[in-house]
DNA sequence: TGCAAATATGGTATCGATAAACTGTCTGCA
DNA sequence: TGCAGACAGTTTATCGATACCATATTTGCA
């Protein structure tokens, strides 16, 4: 097999559509159409182009047909991270609605940093993307004239930006949160604590802290109790730190809130080790519903958004946004989210 | 802001290099130049093109520049999955090499289908990619051909295929989890079982089955103690539900090898939930040494794996590939794995 | 039978950049 | 002084496909 790689690579020419077209004794038009599956092609002629087309073993050039129809069939999408968290969730959605529709997603990270997310963005329009999909509202003032200037449809996720750029797909992260303290309010739980990233750069995770304090203050419950530890995503490892911290701290506190089940699993696995038990000794709360929370002993507490539906949504958004070919009434989806209350906050 | 984007739309035209060129009264080719910070420009007529740039907003066209210099800068790099899984490592090992060398990736699922792989890998090279890095040994035949025909660098990785295409990032998933039976062994375990998916789908899975098997006969122990359950990726769900099958058929096992740490995971905490102590009454082992498998109580014994690394040897063999445009010698970096013990196997 | 509409196909001009080869300028040193 | 060679910049010709318009053939139906 090497040897056919030292062939391809000597010969160096790979055939065009104008070699199809010779063999074929087609024009290299009709070999276009025919291999977009227009309708005007004879099914005779299409059997003589796919022939040939084995024949050579002719690939699509793709690279050249964006240019010369000036639609990539690209769409950008960013993510802050694709490592244990919901995102790769939400990519999966973005990739299965909009690979159906026969386009590529050029995916990218931005290790939850706006300034990493301009430089992508950047990179990212020069291969002429027919649409861009961001995590989050909040983007650098340059990063948002780019986006802006673009002159595609972009969307926004995870989020609902107080100020959006065009179409949103998200949710309250704050309001979110609030309802899971409220709930174990109800549950009798009085000194709630929260476990989260120290920087602002994970701004989901701000948005849950803030939440977490609107709580506290309407509830009138004993306010600060915030335990800022390490830069996000935070891990199970940094949980389980964290955790460590806030009790020595705050001994007295009943629950914990954690910005992600991660922190949540890393803390209970924490207490467990030094034998203080969850639920009874302290509840302990995540975010996000993964599936360690589900299936962890005992099952985690938390707040389930549907990550791929997300995903799934905005490129639904997308698609619509590039039939319509009009960008002028961008459009907010709110998704729900759901507070499931399970055993690691079951107060005994 | 929407009015900026009606504007963009309306006025249509996105200026051009030839556009930037006539600003800057320079010929477009300088432009060219100047943005590829060529070294021939001088500082003067940089900046007066850098100003220009600004000035008309413009963004360079990847996709008209890779049609002409005939070098599109994509990767193509194809992974079963994401989600909850180490190929999300690997993918960013990747990603972090080749984007420092200016190219983009181009990522693909398989959802571990070699069918779903073959549509993925004809569709990918439509565009031309320099190099493509696929996850394992088994591909469709015409899959292989393709890779072969492609004239380019291809990469397996996470495997040692018996036959591979080219080049190869791997090591032996049968003698990983050999080499962990082994230790289960040598600890004092007599009663191994394994637990892992049903198909042949995850090649790597069966591949770690036959590990076990080979093992198993080696050292003498009772054979045929395999549960399949579900098709990958094993969850943590399944792996919960498999280990009540297993306990059911073969109540003596002392000990377990899953097929991946998540189902480990899944094992060890439905056994707590039944009051079965993971390791007195069963000893439990993980393959990859995920965070869960760092972080839970117990912590859990495994085959770990850099993921990462796999991913950052493909990126830099890829580039040695494409810089000494020789593929003539195809190489085969074996990376180490290391049998982690920890709790879930300490024997009392 | 006749003729408009629908279907098939071809010819030509790009799309927006870069490669390659070429023309001047300027420098330094024998 | 003269000339090789480095430096700066231009011109021209693609790269491989598709849009657009023109043309040829067929079909449908009054």
């Amino acid at each position: 097999m090497n040897e056919n790689n030292k062939l391809a690579s000597s010969i160096g020419k790979m055939p065009t559509m104008a070699d199809v077209a010779r063999v074929a004794g087609v024009s290299p038009m009709t070999v276009s159409r025919a291999l977009r599956k227009h309708q005007f092609v004879s099914t005779k002629t299409m059997e003589r182009i796919e022939h040939a087309v084995d024949q050579l073993g002719y690939v699509l050039d793709k690279s050249a047909g964006a240019l010369s129809s000036r639609r990539t069939g690209f769409v950008a999408a960013l993510v802050p991270s694709l490592n244990n968290s919901n995102f790769a969730d939400t990519v999966r959605g973005i990739t299965s609605g909009l690979t159906q529709s026969g386009r590529q997603v050029l995916l990218g990270y931005t290790d939850y940093s706006i300034e990493n997310e301009e430089q992508l963005i950047e990179g990212m329009l020069r291969w002429r993307p027919e649409g861009i999909i961001v995590t989050g509202g909040r983007h650098t003032a340059r990063a948002r004239k780019l986006l802006q200037n673009a002159g595609i449809p972009v969307i926004e996720t995870w989020d609902l930006p107080p100020n959006p750029i065009q179409n949103v797909v998200g949710f309250s992260n704050a309001e979110a949160c609030r309802a899971l303290v409220y709930r174990l309010y109800e549950r009798g739980y009085r000194k709630i604590a929260f476990l989260g990233g120290t920087t602002t750069r994970d701004t989901r995770g701000a948005d849950r802290r803030l939440g977490y304090q609107r709580a506290v203050d309407e509830l009138g419950l004993p306010p600060g109790r915030v335990i800022s530890f390490g830069s996000p995503p935070i891990s199970m490892q940094q949980g389980g730190e964290a955790i460590v911290l806030l009790l020595r701290q705050w001994p007295d506190v009943d629950a914990v809130v954690c910005v992600s089940d991660l922190s949540a699993f890393g803390a209970i696995a924490e207490c467990q080790r030094r034998g203080l038990d969850v639920p009874d000794r302290i509840a302990i709360a995540g975010f996000g519903d993964f599936e360690v929370a589900r299936c962890s002993h005992p099952r985690i507490t938390t707040v389930a958004v549907d990550a791929e539906a997300i995903g799934q949504l905005a490129a639904g958004q997308l698609i619509r946004a590039l039939d319509s070919k009009d960008l002028n009434t961008p459009e907010t989806l709110v998704v729900p989210f759901t507070v499931l209350e399970r055993e690691s906050t079951r107060k005994a």
